[in-house]
DNA sequence: TTGTACGCGTTATCAC
DNA sequence: GTGATAACGCGTACAA
């Protein structure tokens, strides 16, 4: 491809610019633009690397024929010689879940800003394609961003050891990581129910191996305990608004009549299930969801706990860049405060329903 | 760094493994195996590139030394040699719009399934950065999936010029471009609403430039000649829940009873701020939504138009990933149809406020 | 079937 | 300041 028919002697000094010297073969080199500007390689590279090591007019007139030939460096052939890409990778379990999406965006904008582009990784909340897409993106990226990670602590840190790695939601020593600390709005929140009055309420569980349900589960029990409230567990699902709509028959087995659902997705599900049997909330059943991700999105607004996912995500990437430029300190553990943000979806327990 | 301080007469022939032949001078690379495997260079990348092109148990043997190196071919250095990367970017106008994720979704597990790692690019619905992240990013992937663009069909067509480039929900003659028709579905909810009664219906515009609200714009001032209905429409603006619940007071100022938004997110934005004004839905007014993508996110459901954005995500790679493998056809114009989703936000308008 | 040798586009090292 | 030139890791005509 390169020399369909060109010369007989190969001069090893000569660019190899293909046909003699036509003014477009492909998209312009550093050889066509060192030939052209009358200079090496090597100028030409500084000419963009490094213009202090140049006399001003040389650096000049190097991009001036580079602009002319709309020659731009080649970031493929860049990352071969210095081993760096200039690319992220964000990998997340589920894109579609609303609480990512602000974070993704985040994440991309602080990197561009940053000077990196990013790709996009979707595990679809299974450890192994997590790690699969870990291994497969190595070798063409600089630097991690791990989102609430689904894979076991070794397995970070193997990954973690390959290429700078920063954590969001979950918590692994010696692994910088951004924590969206919800424990706080969760505990308020039961806290306002047993204001009004409940005495029993449910806690719709995340994904098992989700720290923030981990972190939520703890924070509702203790609550409840502090505060002199029943917790009804309910099992483990996918975090989406079909799951907590098909857990609202378990839901009104319990014997409670307020819920803290795992997110804001759950928690929406649950208003469908309980609209769906003619149950008006908050009237007859409260609702809190977590994240705060749908009331800026959707109607009614529900109760929740404020999230701060495009906050984590920026600050991950801060964390990130810092590592790579070697500005790194030690163990990182960066950990962002929420609230209660009140909505439309708590109230009292309906009176005659307290049967405990 | 190579050789710290090695042998005086640097042989050319030799791989230049560094020092002597350290087991572990770094990540495994195709010299290391080479040599291990007692082969050469060109045989190590056969067995994993050209595998029939070797005896059987030359590959087997060469594959085994490799696994036990933990040796994996260099991405970066086969984009370099081959030109191909590997890789493609999706390019949308906002992540955190509730329309992008699901296609998100699909467009990183279709490209995953077809050997495709890709980039995410975010244009905050600014034609310019859009144009700046496909330029940015065309030297290191094969092709480009471009969602709901806002550049000019002329800038577009310059960035084909660069790289295979896939449309979706833009119509540029030329290009292969995928396009979710909501003009069907926005015309039956039309229609259904002048069935219950309406006749004066309100608009709410997207983006300016965007091509899904030029199309249905259009589809619904057609149906409302057709079944006599007046279309008022409202003033363009970002498609955010803000902007939704900002129109509510001239929705209610333009004598309709009905809207017909944007989309979902514009749509449940106005259900809040008739929520916020003590009206009711759909008793006292009627909203329709567009895109079906909160539907299964929130309560109440909205009567919209299904979207299929995931379809149009999974296609879109298919068209791109055929493109690069050769296997194209000509000017591609992919059309997925859609309908009218009823929901829970759409009845006749009430009686006495007709005085039209 | 396998090895040789060169090119891919840049950066970095070392002279000049 | 600037110019040769060797890596970087791999693919691939061409030759054997």
């Amino acid at each position: 491809m390169p020399s369909p028919g060109s010369a007989p002697e190969p001069d090893p000094t000569a660019p190899a610019t293909g046909p003699a010297a036509g003014p477009a073969a492909g998209p312009a080199t550093i050889g066509t633009v060192a030939q052209a500007a009358g200079v090496s390689r090597a100028t030409v590279s500084r000419a963009f690397g490094q213009p202090h090591r140049l006399r001003p007019e040389t650096v000049e007139r190097v991009r001036a024929v580079a602009s002319e030939l709309g020659y731009t460096p080649n970031p493929v052939a860049q990352a071969l010689s210095t081993g760096r890409s200039g690319n992220l990778a964000l990998v997340v379990p589920d894109i579609a879940n609303p609480f990512f999406p602000p974070m993704i965006r985040a994440v991309q904008g602080q990197a561009e800003r940053a000077g990196y582009a990013v790709f996009l990784g979707d595990a679809d909340e299974d450890p192994n394609r997590e790690d699969v897409l870990l291994t497969r993106l190595a070798r063409q990226v600089d630097g991690f961003v791990l989102a609430s990670s689904r894979m076991s602590a070794a397995r970070i840190r193997e990954q973690a050891e390959r290429r700078p790695l920063v954590l969001v939601n979950r918590d692994v020593a010696g692994i910088p990581r951004v924590l969206i600390d919800t424990a706080g709005g969760v505990a308020r929140a039961v806290e306002r129910l047993a204001e009004l009055g409940h005495r029993r309420i449910a806690y719709l569980n995340g994904p098992a191996r989700s720290w923030s349900n981990t972190q939520r589960l703890k924070a509702v029990r203790a609550a409840g305990a502090r505060f002199d409230v029943a917790v009804v567990p309910l099992p483990a699902r996918r975090p989406t608004f079909e799951a907590g709509r098909q857990a609202v028959p378990e839901l009104l087995g319990s014997g409670a009549r307020a819920v803290v659902a795992f997110d804001d997705l759950v928690g929406h599900g649950v208003l469908a299930g309980l609209g769906e049997r003619g149950l008006s909330v908050p009237a007859d059943f409260s609702v809190v969801g977590c994240d705060d991700v749908l009331a800026a999105q959707a109607y009614p607004p529900l109760t929740t706990v404020s999230a701060r996912s495009a906050e984590a995500g920026r600050a991950a990437v801060d964390l990130l860049a810092a590592r790579l430029a070697g500005t790194s300190t030690g163990d990182v553990r960066l950990t962002l405060e929420t609230t209660l943000v009140p909505g439309a979806t708590v109230a009292a327990p309906p009176h005659r329903t307290d049967p405990h």
